[in-house]
DNA sequence: GCCAACGTTGGC
DNA sequence: GCCAACGTTGGC
């Protein structure tokens, strides 16, 4: 069962909002890297929910897949601001996934923690000028966040 | 608000 | 195919 990390800006869609709602969609990937790994998700996957653009970037909860990649439809929404122009019903080059929650950390799990474990440093989130939004968590790099709970 | 780093676009 | 310009990401 693979592991994942994706990153929402909390002021958008937060690991509260995720609890309060029970289930969300994950829209709005609009980079290719992270869409392929959108695509390589399956329902049951766990992923990591990190808050990125905010007070405390960090990794703030758990989430999992239940509904594997179907197109966007963001991209078709004009009103949507993940609007786009060259996505079509037919052609409609973007992925989302729809989530469901699973745990909220107590404190979130910040940055500069993630950046201090050496077991991390291998994980693109804690790479220099790293921006993709979407990555696959080795088990033993999943473990090791976990232990910082 | 600043700015480094990255991805995309488009001229050539 | 190269690469400069531009827009975006995201930490600080």
């Amino acid at each position: 069962m693979p592991f994942w990390l994706m990153k929402s800006e909390p002021d958008e869609f937060s690991i509260a909002d995720l609890q309060q709602r029970g289930s969300g969609r994950w829209d709005g990937v609009r980079n290719y890297q992270a869409r392929n790994y959108l695509r390589q998700m399956a329902e049951g996957d766990l992923f990591l929910f990190y808050h990125s653009s905010c007070a405390t970037p960090g990794v703030a909860g758990i989430g999992r897949i239940s509904r594997s990649a179907y197109p966007d439809p963001s991209a078709l929404q004009p009103d949507s601001a993940y609007f786009d122009g060259k996505a079509s019903a037919t052609g409609n080059p973007w992925s989302a996934v729809d989530v469901e929650f699973v745990e909220r950390f107590e404190h979130v799990l910040a940055l500069p923690a993630l950046k201090a474990d050496p077991r991390l440093a291998d994980l693109a989130l804690v790479k220099k000028g790293s921006r993709l939004s979407v990555m696959p968590v080795e088990p033993e790099q999943w473990q090791a966040i976990l232990s910082l709970r």
